[in-house]
DNA sequence: AGCACGCCGACT
DNA sequence: GTCGGCGTGCTC
């Protein structure tokens, strides 16, 4: 086994394969499936993982490996066959798909250099680049006036050559430590040595006659209350000695966890429960949905589903929506398994992300709890995989490798022959419709724990309130009942669904809004630094103070921004305090988690905020929830515009009456009548499934059919429109029948930094070619795709974002 | 993706 | 003849 097979870091259709190399004398027996290394590729060196060994290559000029850049395998045989899995799946490269199951600081850096090869007086051109130095970036070359063909002959003569680096971009975290070198008796005599005047080092010297374990520095600094030049003596005279310690990034290092015992289970659960852990004994494969409402406890049975798997040292794997990854479920999963618990989410910065990874690959830890890529944890003996709040779309992942975690962790479950258990309140239509059918065992939890009652609803029909006079954006009964409940000392939700209801600048006098000049889309107003900014590509502009159409003064800002209604809310109650959560008040570090303490604490009455508030919030005093818009998503280009309806109306009034105190939801809409939003306020699950089955069944949307989409872009529209109307043609021709091909139709953001966006739909019952078909597409378009502002095609199947 | 190679026209 | 621009094809 002395050749390795590699995928190189290399995303082309080209080298979307294995590349042989020969494993050096020295690296034989090292060099493992799933490792990391350097190769040469050409004229460079790149990053290659290593896929399989064998001692046989078809191809007979190997190079060898450069050099080895893990101690134990990045990527376990598992992780491998997954990716491979994954890049059948999404259409994408296998190096991608491996890299997306990485922490980001495992990828390589690049640097290409010009070495200077000789001590003698260069030739006067490279003498200017080199400038006395021996090694200067490649770039300075190309900057400079000294042509490639030139550079060429300097290469051939032996003054400079060109040299590649290849650089993992991974930083371990140290700690300075002081240890005693001598043995106390050995010390007091340091000690007698001593200068009179050096007191400082004297406290020193003290403390470690008494203690002789090594502390870090900083801790023995601020003990002794001394600096680092009081140490520097000791050490140069072998009294103590410094060194670094590898330690662990731990962004929870300083929170004290409460340890929580096991719940009693209720009657529910223990029913819903027996299920998961007789699998989790037989260690078999199966799909649970355990649909309970809000409230219900699904928590604490993935908590005593976890034990059992502990107990059998296995490995959890819990996903959570990356906004529900509030403190508050870190901390429940922190309290019940404590320092077993690695935690990843977006909050913790790179180098936190890869210690609480490596605490995963190390088996320090045996519970993750994460957002989206957890469903990667290089875990090898995993007995359950969770997903909370299973129809989240979070769980999609939007851009290049368009996977979704449930199918990943269906995948994985197989593999690991364990259960998955997938959790909701509101579980998404496509996994309901396999669980009415059997292929997933339903579980179910209908009442809430603590003997709480679902929260009251009522609906609000903002235009009757409109026709009353009322042009607020609160009902009259919304406002009196928080009043009520500051008056009462109990505390309130309030929750806008700020996407479709964006801030936007209009003139009044001719009705003109500001467009962002690189895409189709209204330009948002952001009030702190008064300007306007797209959202989807980075421009922005001061705000105007005057129509540019029309020179009319009377341009204003319209819409419904948190920051406008907490000004609103204040104005009408000056005495309400307020918090308001959304993206400006959350994005410093451990903001979030600061301001739901200050509610949880009761320092505010009003907890105002975005989607991010919708989740896995859990007050005792929170009596009233109110939803300002509950349409607002309706009218939104998207077939799951009714369910994302019903999901987000039913979290947010699970967010009431959790406790003892009874709940009051107050809803209101501009379209009481709909279905969605009628079932909702009714928690009528069962009814809204039926009647949305019903219009998907009419549609061709699924569960009934898949989907697969295509986004063609480019600047020019018309090759926009011919690429897509070809890739249509095609599809037609080479899918069945039964196929449903819809397009070209233009995107719904039309242009996005000045592309041209087109899209095609497939409705699918099953197309067993579609993949090698899209395929043969991407490669006849292959070159027109490779520049810079060239033609894009992207595949979405199942997707998520219609847009 | 990068990079070299080779073909071409433009210019010393 | 030499230089630079761009299309083509390869990377174990």
């Amino acid at each position: 086994m002395n050749i390795a097979r590699v995928i190189v870091d290399v995303p082309s259709q080209n080298t979307n394969r294995l590349f042989d190399y020969g494993i050096p004398e020295k690296f034989v027996n090292i060099v493992q499936p799933g490792m990391r290394v350097i190769v040469p590729f050409g004229p460079r060196k790149i990053l290659g993982y290593v896929i399989s060994l064998t001692d046989h290559s078809e191809f007979d000029k190997l190079k060898n490996i450069e050099d080895v850049l893990d101690i134990t395998p990045t990527l376990t045989p598992e992780l491998l066959q997954i990716g491979k899995w994954l890049s059948k799946q999404t259409l994408s490269f296998y190096v991608s798909c491996l890299q997306v199951m990485l922490p980001q600081v495992l990828k390589a850096k690049y640097r290409k250099e010009l070495w200077r090869l000789t001590d003698e007086v260069l030739p006067e051109e490279l003498t200017n680049i080199f400038a006395g130095r021996d090694i200067v970036n490649y770039q300075e070359f190309v900057n400079s006036e000294l042509s490639y063909q030139q550079l060429r002959k300097y290469i051939d003569e032996g003054w400079v050559d060109v040299h590649y680096e290849v650089k993992s971009r991974e930083t371990k975290k140290t700690t300075t430590m002081i240890t005693p070198l001598l043995e106390p008796i050995e010390l007091e005599e340091a000690l007698i040595d001593l200068p009179k005047q050096a007191t400082k080092q004297r406290t020193i010297l003290e403390y470690f006659i008494e203690k002789q374990d090594p502390l870090p520095k900083k801790q023995l600094l601020s003990i002794l209350n001394t600096s680092a030049s009081s140490l520097k003596p000791l050490i140069k005279q072998g009294n103590i000695r410094e060194y670094k310690l590898e330690t662990m990034r731990d962004p929870y290092a300083h929170r004290d966890f409460e340890r929580t015992l096991p719940f009693p289970l209720t009657e529910e659960q223990q029913v819903a429960i027996v299920p998961i852990l007789h699998r989790l004994e037989e260690e078999k494969h199966e799909v649970f949905l355990l649909h309970g409402v809000t409230g219900s406890g699904k928590t604490e049975i993935y908590l005593q589903s976890i034990q059992r798997v502990l107990d059998k040292d296995q490995e959890a794997i819990m996903l959570v929506p990356e906004i529900a990854l509030t403190p508050q479920m870190v901390e429940r999963f922190k309290g019940r398994f404590g320092s077993k618990v690695a935690v990843l989410h977006s909050g913790l910065s790179a180098g936190e992300k890869y210690d609480e990874w490596r605490k995963i690959q190390r088996k320090e830890v045996q519970v993750v709890v994460g957002a989206r890529s957890a469903i990667f944890a290089p875990f090898t003996n995993i007995g359950i995989i969770i997903i909370d709040e299973e129809h989240e779309s979070s769980y999609k992942q939007e851009d290049r490798t368009r996977y979704h975690a449930r199918d990943v962790a269906i995948e994985r479950a197989k593999i690991h022959e364990c259960p998955v258990v997938l959790g909701s309140a509101t579980p998404a239509l496509e996994t309901y419709a396999r669980a009415a059918k059997g292929n997933y065992q339903m579980l179910t939890l209908k009442k809430r724990m603590n003997n709480a009652t679902m929260p009251s609803t009522e609906l609000i029909d903002m235009r009757d309130e409109l026709h009353q006079g009322n042009r607020s954006m609160f009902s009259r009964v919304l406002l009196d009942k928080l009043k009520d409940r500051i008056n009462k000392g109990e505390q309130s939700v309030l929750f806008l669904n700020r996407r479709g209801y964006a801030t936007f600048v209009m003139c009044r006098d001719c009705g003109h809004v500001k467009e962002c000049p690189h895409c189709d889309i209204a330009l948002t107003y952001h009030r702190i630094q008064e300007r306007l900014k797209c959202h989807y590509c980075s421009y922005e502009e001061p705000m105007p103070n005057e129509c540019p159409e029309c020179e009319s003064k009377t341009i204003r800002y319209f819409g419904t921004g948190t920051q406008k209604v907490e000004e609103a809310l204040q104005e009408l109650i000056p005495e309400a305090r307020i918090i308001r959560m959304d993206v400006d008040t959350t994005s410093r570090k451990g903001a979030h988690e600061r301001l739901l303490n200050d509610f949880g604490n009761k320092k505010a009455d009003v907890l105002l905020g975005t989607q991010m508030i919708a989740k896995g919030l859990d007050f005792g005093n929170v009596t009233l929830v109110g939803v300002l818009a509950a349409d607002a998503l309706l009218n939104l280009p998207d077939f799951r515009a009714s369910e994302k309806t019903f999901q987000l109306i039913t979290q947010v009034s699970g967010r009431a009456g959790r406790q003892k105190l009874a709940g009051e939801v107050i809803i209101q809409t501009y379209t009481p009548d709909h279905y969605s939003i009628q079932l909702a306020s009714e928690y009528n699950f069962e009814q809204f499934f039926k009647e949305e089955m019903n219009l998907r069944k009419a549609f061709n949307y699924p569960p009934y059919f898949f989907l697969t989409l295509f986004t063609i872009s480019h600047p020019n529209q018309l090759k926009v429109q011919e690429v897509t109307q070809k890739i249509v043609y095609f599809m037609r021709k080479k899918l069945s029948e039964e196929a449903d091909i819809l397009g070209p139709t233009p995107s719904a953001l039309t242009r996005i930094n000045n592309r041209y966006r087109y899209q095609c739909m497939v409705k699918y019952k099953d197309e067993p070619e579609q993949r090698k078909l899209i395929q043969r597409i991407l490669h006849y378009y292959e070159d027109e795709m490779k520049e810079e502002n060239g033609l894009q095609i992207t595949v979405d199947f199942q997707p998520y974002q219609l847009m």
